[in-house]
DNA sequence: ACAAAAGTGTTGAGAGTACACCCATGC
DNA sequence: GCATGGGTGTACTCTCAACACTTTTGT
């Protein structure tokens, strides 16, 4: 018998912990997720989120930093706890409740650890996922959502771009998240006027068109605007 | 070792598993919080955040409303996850994670279980805690940083009230949450021409005033108002 | 008649939205 | 000189914010 907090008369349940992390980057203008391909059952040679049970001497967080760093090696990354699922049947060995993370990576400073025998990881347009493991699906869904509402109104959206970067590729950014496109002025005008970036000597060069300016985000991290957003949403 | 997601090579670490609620009322023109007085050790006398262990065969939402009846007699009640806090050291036992929900109810349509020898259950106003066990304090924090946030572009503040209510009753809701006053003239405007009250015939009077029109929330549930929202935020 | 809360409009400022052309470069 | 993306301003609409007096009732 078990009435609240420690009071269980002897008898404590104990659960299997587990963390997933939606690793979203941006890569050829798309909105791209990391999956592993599952290589034991159940779900064996299905795709999966990266994740891992949850240890007896680590934080749930670092638990998701470490899952995340078995399959790929990336220094720092924005990490943020979702939603913990903690229904009865979302795993088919039994009882697992999962503590969802999602994490944005520029795609430059992530490269996959896929040489390992026992693995695969690979980036899939959010788009297009492939069928996945579990509830996975659904917990892509939920990051997704949050990652579009939140770009509104902080600026965790910068840290899936490179430290300098073209006004152009900050609002491709927001287009591929959004799955909308805006108004180049607009969008330009709103960035500017937040006194969020600071404008650099460089100009990026890339082809045979004009060089674009290049930008830094001057805040030391991701940081919560109190005015009306970023980029209105809907 | 244990690489990921059931890959544990017949070491499956399994956890404690809490709930703990921040159930949120308005009374006295103040916002209240549910406390119980713990009778075990460890904060024994302590006052603490209702909760209890996830058992075995429930859903962690499921533990969350049970803790909740444990100590109120309550029907329908809104209740959202918060969070999951995963520390290490947050509870003196030893591990426990514990998964925070938060919860609205109108004052009139709960009633403390506070017979029981075993407990003792009162409100408090958010303002002026006492001391609280564990780190139900930050709880507190999160789940009213939550609700401020909330009210501004969603219906969940009227759960806070009865079927029927005036709207100054709504505005004074509003302000005891935010913390701050609102304009009257601006505050009806809003709230009406979101379309989401319906004007009843019924008029209240309380004392020797002029009557005030009676309103009746018209949607089934609590909705997300795809528009600016309904208080603009700071 | 008076105390107490209910109810009601207007104006100015700022933000959002829509929209089209010239610029700098590489080939 | 042309193709390619970079860069720029203005006018209209709508929402927000500030603000004060009249109405209805009970005593």
């Amino acid at each position: 018998m078990m009435n609240s907090r420690g009071d269980t008369n002897g008898y404590l349940p104990k659960h299997a912990l587990a963390v997933d992390v939606v690793l979203f980057t941006i890569q050829a203008a798309q909105l791209k997720v990391l999956l592993i391909k599952r290589r034991q059952p159940p779900y064996q040679g299905t795709w999966a989120l990266p994740g891992g049970m949850v240890g007896r001497d680590e934080s749930v967080d670092t638990a998701a930093l470490r899952a995340l760093q078995e399959e790929t090696s990336i220094g720092n990354v924005y990490l943020e706890q979702l939603y913990t699922f903690g229904e009865l049947n979302r795993d088919p060995r039994g009882r697992v409740i999962t503590v969802a993370y999602y994490a944005l990576v520029n795609a430059e400073q992530v490269s996959l650890r896929g040489s390992s025998v026992r693995k695969t990881a690979a980036w899939f347009a959010v788009k297009q996922l492939p069928p996945v493991a579990f509830d996975h699906r659904r917990i892509v869904e939920y990051a997704l959502a949050r990652l579009r509402n939140k770009i509104n109104y902080t600026t965790v959206g910068f840290q899936l771009l490179p430290k300098a970067f073209t006004l152009t590729e900050l609002q491709s950014s927001y287009e591929v998240i959004l799955n909308q496109s805006l108004d180049k002025r607009n969008f330009r005008r709103k960035m500017l006027q937040l006194r969020i970036l600071a404008r650099m000597r460089e100009f990026k060069k890339k082809g045979r068109q004009r060089p674009a300016r290049l930008y830094t985000f001057t805040e030391p991290k991701v940081i919560k605007l109190q005015e009306k957003g970023i980029i209105v949403p809907f």
